[in-house]
DNA sequence: TCTGGGGTCCTAGGACCC
DNA sequence: TCTGGGGTCCTAGGACCC
């Protein structure tokens, strides 16, 4: 018996505000006010005699750091992420500035992501703040409610977010689609602590408006192309045939930047993935030069080429492609690589194969960033635990 | 007050082999 | 000797994402 055709139902949950709110959970006193998550480790709270706490605040951040997360209190003086921190301090002085703590946001993630599983198991990891969720062939998926033609993949989603509010005293907020490609657009149209759930004949209506860089895929480059051509909003995209696109971004790009504009994507929810890379790499506090900043340059090196080694032992890879990526004082990036004969996870083979590839960079700039990195990796012991692991296991345990 | 750190994927040319 | 394809690997750079 072929089985009935059913109604692809793909979310995209994303926490909100992620960083910024596990900070909230720790200091609650800092809620409704403007906060920053950035910067190295210079700017911890210090606890006061009385109990209280006082803050960093952002106008007194000198360095090169960015904002990785910055409150919705914080985004209303017009600061985001990717913003460097002394051009948000001029806009936000008073902003809370914290430290990253890398640890604690992984802890939560763990335990959103447990949530999740126990409504929908088939998620894909997306980071440490996001996944899609494959919630087509759950029991109710497929039903309708009264009034709601959809209400049974409704009922599932705010069952999800429910979850993940009582595992983490965190919101999500979820977009409900039959693809990844609108679910992760429909995720950001009701933030924070919103459902947005959307059907093919919602296209025009929903997302035709919006402009082409909310498309995954559509970055800075891709965006000023299309405004150059006239093509600002998704509609308009979709407007154009694809041979016109196609001589303007090649026949893949044209072609997938057709179909994204149509809401047309059939990738699948992917369960399980290995890693293709491991590296490290610093931005030095100045521009170092190589020949009078020789020692300094060559103990980051060897640092990196350490912490490498070390992320490949505790996970169990060992790489055949050594490389080193360097940033100059004018931003240009270089990389080298070398393959190697056989697979390394080192520290002094990688250290070894890593100054190799140093002797091929021209080093008259000066210097802004230093990094090492492993390709093709392979695995070098066997699973931390026995039965096939999931993405999404590989989180939670 | 320019622009972190950790990733993935794609393209393209040359080497090398059949 | 010249002239071909096709396939895979290696390397470098770049776009994009979280």
């Amino acid at each position: 018996m072929p089985s009935p055709p059913r109604h692809r139902w793909i979310a995209h949950l994303d926490m909100d505000a992620f960083y910024a709110s596990v900070e909230l959970l720790r200091y609650p006193e800092l809620e409704g006010q403007p906060v920053v998550i950035g910067g190295g480790r210079r700017h911890q709270p210090v606890q006061r005699a009385d109990g209280t706490r006082e803050f960093a605040r952002l106008a007194t951040y000198a360095g090169r750091g960015v904002i990785t997360t910055a409150t919705y209190a914080a985004r209303d003086y017009g600061v985001h992420s990717g913003m460097g921190l002394m051009k948000a301090a001029a806009l936000a002085p008073q902003a809370v500035l914290l430290p990253v703590d890398h640890d604690e946001y992984k802890r939560y993630s763990r335990r959103f992501k447990a949530a999740v599983a126990e409504v929908a198991p088939l998620i894909e990891d997306r980071g440490i703040d996001e996944i899609y969720i494959d919630l087509t062939d759950l029991p109710g998926a497929q039903d309708s409610v009264a009034h709601d033609p959809h209400g049974g993949v409704r009922a599932l989603a705010l069952e999800i977010k429910n979850n993940v509010r009582r595992a983490t005293g965190l919101s999500c907020s979820i977009g409900l689609t039959p693809n990844k490609l609108l679910s992760k657009i429909a995720s950001e149209l009701d933030k924070p602590d919103g459902l947005t759930l959307l059907t093919a004949a919602d296209l025009p209506r929903q997302i035709w408006p919006l402009p082409v860089r909310r498309i995954n895929g559509i970055g800075p480059k891709a965006g000023a192309k299309l405004k150059a051509l006239g093509i600002g909003t998704i509609g308009e995209l979709a407007g154009r045939d694809v041979a016109g696109l196609v001589e303007q971004f090649g026949r893949s790009y044209g072609r997938w930047l057709h179909d994204a504009a149509h809401g047309l994507d059939d990738r699948p929810v992917v369960t399980v993935s290995e890693p293709v890379s491991m590296s490290r790499e610093t931005t030095f506090d100045r521009d170092l030069h190589a020949r009078r900043d020789r020692a300094e340059l060559t103990r980051v090196f060897t640092e990196l080429a350490e912490q490498v080694a070390s992320d490949l032992q505790r996970q169990g890879y060992s790489g055949r492609t050594i490389g080193i990526k360097l940033r100059f004082e004018d931003f240009k990036t270089v990389t080298r690589d070398l393959t190697l004969d056989a697979p390394t996870d080192d520290a002094g083979s990688i250290r070894r194969a890593a100054g190799q590839c140093l002797k091929r960079v021209d080093l008259t700039r000066r210097i802004r960033l230093l990094g090492v990195r492993a390709g093709t990796l392979v695995r070098s012991r066997g699973l931390p635990t026995a039965p096939a692991r999931t993405a999404a296991d590989g989180e939670l345990f």
